[in-house]
DNA sequence: ATTCAATCGATACGAAAATAACGATAACTG
DNA sequence: CAGTTATCGTTATTTTCGTATCGATTGAAT
């Protein structure tokens, strides 16, 4: 039977976690509650937003006071998930794989990275950040075996279609795909395209317009 | 007088670097046009969107047969700017620093790096990726020597705050933000905040969407 | 030459996001 | 204890983005 239409706006998913940092650093400062205003200001967004996005939460503040830090850490982790462990592989031990293997954003979020690959056979065998490069050709089975539904994409362009195939093999649901390569997949696989290019053109952008 | 209200989009912008990327490809495969509904299908998109895009960088098609491949790709780099040379600096060389120092997408679409700086003794004087490191003291001199608009800020989040303040003494005016915390910069000034963290969040969102 | 089909380009519509307005509540003040 | 004010939370408005519709144009087919 249809689920209800789940509902998630991707701004808003991007604005929590950012959020969520702010708030660790506020909590080790000792810090106990803290406006939207306050929140908003620091990153130069509306207040109104702020509060919109944390009611979607289901967090709640107090008039006068602002909303209790260590609640609102709670419910943005839980409604990322972020106290489930997600899990997720890696493909393409370039300088930008290496790059997100030490991202510690990742582990502290509780999201872990199963496994790397990468095509090269004279990195396979070898230890990044503490995890053995595996070559490609078991990523089918292994993503089958430990059920793992994301699949980071940091190959050059030319690998990326055949990569991703792989991954559809293997059961993966979302790939994260940091090459500026269109992926054909079929219907029901995610694909987030993360290009680089484009924030970069949007940046430059935005300083034009500046400069008026 | 005020310009008359400069518009762009963020999702256009997003999108055009990587209807430009696939062009490319493509003229160097021999083909020499097509369709906007091609370009759609190849990146999961609508073809209207594609033909609003393109429309939007000047771009005319044929009916019929589609649009020029070479034509595209000169009004694309046109109305992104990449014809011109932009350039910019970075700071922060650990693993992402030198992961985006080695990214061709930038050398190849006119971008360039004009100086590369990092606090840590032991890194300053090094080279990577062919440019030496530099001390951070140098950073606002150098930029305002230069007229540098874009910085690029890889350093840990710790950090962020003081060296966004060091671009913004050299003449800064846009700043490109890969560490998670917000930065405080005076109005007139953009932050791109490039949130990984929001990215994931988005696709697992996604992923769970899809299982239902 | 006429018809047909594919593709563009423009207009119109709907959904989603950002922004604004306003009433409600709880702490502070005198 | 009453008034004031900061802050929340809801509703409404505007803007932006994506989608749908439809006529116009051009190349191919008959």
């Amino acid at each position: 039977m249809d689920d209800k239409l789940v509902k998630y706006s991707a701004p808003v998913l991007r604005r929590l976690p950012m959020y969520h940092h702010f708030l660790q650093q506020l909590k080790h400062q000792g810090l106990t509650t803290i406006s939207a205003a306050v929140l908003a200001k620091h990153f130069n967004l509306d207040g109104i937003i702020v509060r919109k996005d944390l009611a979607l939460t289901g967090s709640v503040g107090k008039p006068r006071v602002g909303f209790e830090i260590a609640g609102l850490i709670k419910t943005i982790e839980e409604y990322l998930g972020w106290n489930k462990l997600n899990r997720g592989v890696l493909v393409g031990c370039g300088n930008l794989g290496k790059a997100l293997l030490g991202y510690e954003g990742f582990s502290q979020n509780g999201f872990n990275i199963d496994a790397v690959f990468d095509s090269d056979p004279l990195l396979v065998g070898t230890q990044v950040h503490g995890k053995e490069v595996l070559p490609l050709s078991k990523l089918p089975n292994l993503c089958l075996r430990m059920h793992t539904e994301i699949g980071i994409l940091t190959v050059p362009s030319s690998q990326a279609q055949s990569v991703a195939e792989l991954m559809v093999e293997g059961g993966i649901k979302g790939i994260w795909n940091f090459s500026p390569s269109g992926l054909n997949v079929p219907r029901g696989i995610a694909v987030l395209q993360q290009s680089l290019a484009g924030s970069l053109a949007v940046l430059v952008k935005q300083v034009e317009d500046i400069k008026k």
